[in-house]
DNA sequence: GTAGCAATTATGCAAGCGTATAATTGGATG
DNA sequence: CATCCAATTATACGCTTGCATAATTGCTAC
């Protein structure tokens, strides 16, 4: 049976086809790098055939544009997430936003693969390089805003420094938390990184912050 | 003139092959990503033709393999070697090596989209797993051992906790700065970082470290 | 010098890649 | 229920890939 027939389907909006072939290309490229997110690969997983790929999407270069700034969206959106059923109180806030940042879902060995198998792109492709730029710049505006919040005298480029050294703090705890999970003990990394926020801030973010689910 | 001659070649040694080999791959992944990595490319720029690949190496992987450990050691003899030429005295020493990691030639674009190509194969590859391993934590060691130096009096839990926040710092500070190096001025990274590391241990390192070169 | 072996090159193959183009078909429209 | 077009599938092409295997050649020992 089944000898030669033409696989049956049925028509989607633009919209579906395209977060579906964005989805299929992440999951591929976390499971084998980027070299396992082939045109086949993804038609396969999205569960249409490569043609239609090309009738959304101009080149395989632009799906994979469109498939970093899902991403990018997603990651951050997912510690911005936090802020909305966070306590009242700016350490408080802070506090969970920091603690969110470094433990799981935003912990995640497999995001990180899919982050770092960009990063050649973005280094060479100004469009994701913009993207990037973005997302970056965003999500370090929104660290900042919860800084300048707390209850202290200090000036604008003293602010944005430590903008960037708590951000670069996270940053650096989230990649070791993700590349070597198993180094740690759970929640090790949100204390630490909690005290070490607080010591650069000069605030006390242990405390207030011990425990946050 | 030149037809169809067969390439004139030179014997070499076993070992001047291998780097060689392993020195074009690191190459092309910097310049062109895994993907530009090709068996054909690497031989091209080695100087060689494909096939003596397979003559040193059983497969392509074996040395993807190698070329991951040598880059690793590249990385971290390169900041180890700033302590060798640094000044006396526990909290000169460390600034000297915080500020070093921050500042080329370890800040690197090039070597940041490097080290990110290698990361899929090392969360898969048991074997790029434990040079990783090796590497991060002989690294810390590094770091730990400079702390533990300073003028302090703290138990061993806590200086493992500071160590593995100082690296955090200095690993998100360092990810920054390779990203988008046209975010901060010259050396602001640089002292952000020893400020930030300075205040989780409770230390001055920028009044010591003021001119390093 | 010449014999011999390891180092090296040359050639070929099967598989998979991205892409182009042509043939179908689902589903709204009248 | 016939029409028609966009959505979708099917097929094919030219390239590149990693790898296997066979043919050569540079060097060293005698």
């Amino acid at each position: 049976m089944t000898t030669g027939e033409r696989k049956a389907y049925k028509r989607e909006g633009e919209e579906v086809r395209r977060e579906a072939m964005i989805a299929a290309a992440l999951e591929l490229i976390a499971e084998g790098g980027i070299a396992a997110a082939t045109v086949r690969a993804i038609a396969d997983k999205a569960g249409v055939t490569p043609g239609l790929i090309r009738h959304y999407f101009k080149a395989k270069e632009d799906l994979t544009r469109a498939a970093y700034q899902a991403l990018m969206e997603r990651m951050t959106q997912a510690s911005a997430l936090v802020l909305d059923t966070a306590p009242e109180g700016a350490v408080a806030r802070l506090a969970a936003f920091v603690a969110a940042s470094l433990r799981p879902p935003v912990v995640d060995p497999a995001a990180m693969g899919l982050w770092a198998g960009f990063i050649h792109r973005v280094q060479r492709d100004p469009l994701l390089r913009e993207v990037h730029r973005t997302t970056y710049l965003g999500y370090r505006d929104v660290l900042q805003g919860l800084i300048a919040a707390l209850p202290r005298d200090v000036d604008a480029a003293t602010l944005r420094a430590e903008a960037i050294a708590c951000n670069g703090v996270i940053d650096g705890l989230w990649l070791e938390a993700c590349a070597l999970p198993e180094a740690f003990v759970k929640d090790e990394l949100a204390e630490i990184g909690l005290r070490s926020v607080g010591a650069i801030l000069g605030v006390d973010l242990l405390s207030e912050a011990g425990n946050t689910e």
